[in-house]
DNA sequence: AAGAAGATTCGCT
DNA sequence: GCGAATCTTCTTA
């Protein structure tokens, strides 16, 4: 069977530094959150909601606890294999949103604690595209540290997520 | 052992 | 725009 590759473009993030209260490695290292405390460029992967995963990259050096979460991509190559996964057609719904992009990608806890420096099942490519302009605003869904700006975003991407006052 | 909260999504109004 | 769904993980007793 031919290997099946489906990728994206990174259109947004929201960062979880050192120190952050509305951080998972804030209180410290347990069963669920220990890829996050990894060198940095490992997926930490979690169920939110009992129903949407969460890709997280650990960012700091092995042993810290830090993570960009990856909040919405632009599709790329293997869209069919999204669609397919998502059972949607629309092309701005496949992976707009965290918990979307991690089922376009089929994306679960088996990925958790992988290199994503690594060609795998999963990993991170270089991109080849003009950057954009980036936006930057607060983080969206959280209770605490609500109003730190460590939202980044795609400036006027239709594949970023959230309200439109967040968008622009 | 039980309870509460949660980095969301989807469907309905 | 709003509210329910859904279930895992961590905290507290």
């Amino acid at each position: 069977m031919a290997e099946e590759v489906a990728s994206g473009r990174i259109v947004e993030t929201e960062a979880y530094i050192v120190g952050d209260a509305a951080g998972h490695a804030y209180r410290g290292m347990t069963p669920r959150n220990r890829s996050l405390f990894l060198e940095r460029g490992h997926a930490y992967v979690y169920l939110v909601y009992g129903s949407a995963y969460m890709l997280n990259v650990s960012s700091e050096i092995a042993g810290t606890g830090a993570g960009v979460l990856i909040k919405a991509l632009e599709p790329r190559d293997g869209i069919p294999i999204m669609q397919r996964n998502r059972q949607i057609e629309r092309l701005g719904d496949l992976a707009r949103g965290p918990g979307r992009l991690t089922a376009a990608l089929r994306i679960d806890r088996r990925l958790d604690g992988v290199d994503l420096c690594q060609e795998g099942a999963l990993w991170l490519g270089c991109g080849d595209d003009n950057p954009g302009e980036i936006g930057q605003s607060i983080r969206i869904g959280i209770v605490r540290d609500a109003n730190r700006l460590l939202r980044f975003y795609l400036r006027g991407s239709p594949f970023v997520s959230g309200p439109r006052s967040l968008r622009v």
